[in-house]
DNA sequence: CTCGTCAATCAAAAAATGTTGATGAATCGT
DNA sequence: ACGATTCATCAACATTTTTTGATTGACGAG
């Protein structure tokens, strides 16, 4: 019982590779304090529309990010539950002894 | 002070890139036990020698995994350091409220 | 020495990703 | 109704990654 990743390995590898591009992680960077809408992003990351929007869907599709309409303006939101799920990813991740050594050192959070 | 990801946005592309394939990831589940040498991997995942010796370039590259060599084994291990630094950076992408609020409900490691 | 094994490296081909510019649908202000 | 704005989608292209099949070097056994 060493907390396999065994079978969320695709899913795993999904969620990385979501977040494997600078674009997407400074998009992700700027959804931590809120709800953006595109025109915002564009306009701060100075990135083509359609650029954009490309990378937002790849978060999307990963369920990192949700988005909602309103008027002309379509709001980009983080999905905390997903990025739960990266967190327990990456500690399922470690050697199994070392998960032990780094509870005992306090090292969490 | 929302723990900005900002300058290491880089150095977190490339931890999640090495991550982002799922040969990789079966190579990181299976060093979580301890060393292995290049031959287990490549018997145990199947996967043509060049293949995985690429795959491990790539895992070593970004500094999760480093190599010994024996006679003509090469030992591979997990760096336990990187895993904690992918650690950090998934709770650094946390929604800066989102944050608090998981330490409330005490959801962590 | 010579031969077999382990593994890194290379070049070529194949596959997947990312970028760009254009088009089109929806919505809003006038 | 018209023009402008916001954004998704598409096709073409460029770039990057991955796979494959050699080749090569290092090592050890006999």
């Amino acid at each position: 019982m060493t907390t396999a990743v065994e079978p969320k390995l695709a899913r795993a590898a999904a969620l990385f590779h979501a977040l494997s591009d600078e674009t997407r992680l400074e998009i992700m960077e700027m959804l931590r304090s809120g709800e953006r809408c595109v025109c915002e992003l564009t306009d701060e990351l100075d990135a083509a529309q359609s650029r954009l929007s490309f990378h937002l869907r790849v978060l999307k599709e990963a369920g990192l990010v949700t988005d909602r309409k309103e008027g002309r303006w379509s709001y980009y939101t983080i999905v905390p539950e997903t990025l739960a799920e990266l967190h327990d990813v990456s500690v399922a991740l470690q050697p199994s002894v070392q998960r032990r050594e780094l509870r005992k050192v306090g090292r969490c959070c």
